[in-house]
DNA sequence: GGATAATAGTTGCATCTGCAACAAGGTCAA
DNA sequence: TTGACCTTGTTGCAGATGCAACTATTATCC
């Protein structure tokens, strides 16, 4: 490896001198790339719907999202459904409930479990933001209808989902400790 | 509104008493939502290797990945390039250069820029993580491919790209101050 | 029963992030 | 050349995040 020296100062494009394996690999082609920018970028759009209207995190809002389209749940649910961490969730349901959007009641069965449901002011947000999202979901699928026709693009949701799926077992790049 | 009480203590089910708009909208099918469980489904599998290998944060090898990929280059140029925030670009070039795995020189035509290039040290980074990146993305590939054959799982890369063109112009939701 | 393990959720802490404000250099025109 | 303005990159700061350790409760199994 020490003979990798800055390749500008002895050619401007990579020499064959020795096979470079770095060369191989194609930042743009790299899936967890193209996804975080594509994810980066369609939702900064919508942030500022909950953030300017509501001051929330957008962890915040997909509480709220989840809460508001499946119902009163636990936690646990709403880390198991959304995939995201759990001391998240449990930061995001403590500021969703001094802002009186839930509010929390054990649970009689087991009383280590918080039900969450949201109060009416709660309802009322993600009806607020429901809205908005349609719109702004509707607008940004349209875009893609326009480039590349209804077939393609109807299947992103698909392709979305079995990655968010698949994703976990996939062989993990190396042992966590 | 006042009338939605928590709905599991009247009916199990939401009732029809009120047109309820918030029903709508289904974050399940919300685009940036699905992206983003994507990206974060994909992009955590393959933490482990720049951060335990390296003590690197995602932002760090994306700027180092951009620079191994398209070799030196300004800090605006991985900002326009990689959708990257200037001050989180910023932050990863100083811990990068204090790692040694990049130095900066002043221009001369212009001496607010700094050209950025990889040492000897990021290039053997930047070929390790490549090699660990490239069998990662294929692991990833493959499982889409046995689910969806090859047609569906070829279009993925596209129908990103376009996202993240897309995103910015899109309808804001609502004017930015 | 009672030790042991598992689970739901919280907290401490170091780090990362976003945004606004900023310094320093360049551009351009009158 | 002077001043208004743009651009590159950094910094201050408040807040968000990830991880490990923790409390409280329930489950398991001898």
């Amino acid at each position: 490896m020490k003979n990798l020296v800055q390749r500008d100062a002895i050619t401007p494009k990579p020499s064959k001198i020795m096979p470079d394996p770095a060369s191989d690999f194609d930042l743009e082609q790299f899936l967890p790339y193209l996804l975080n920018q594509a994810a980066e970028a369609t939702s900064h759009g919508f942030h500022a719907a909950y953030r300017d209207r509501y001051g929330m995190t957008r962890t915040q809002w997909r509480v709220l999202a989840n809460l508001g389209k499946f119902g009163a749940m636990t936690a646990r649910d709403i880390c198991a459904i959304s995939h995201i961490e759990k001391t998240k969730v449990s930061r995001a349901i403590s500021a969703l409930e001094s802002d009186q959007i839930l509010t929390r009641t054990t649970s009689d069965q087991d009383r280590r479990v918080e039900i969450l449901s949201l109060t009416a002011k709660g309802m009322a947000v993600f009806a607020d933001l429901g809205q908005l999202a349609i719109a702004y979901d509707a607008a940004l699928r349209a875009s893609l209808r326009a480039r590349l026709g209804p077939g393609q693009a109807a299947q992103l949701d698909g392709l979305l989902q079995l990655l968010t799926l698949l994703s976990p077992p996939v062989t993990p790049v190396q042992q966590k400790k």
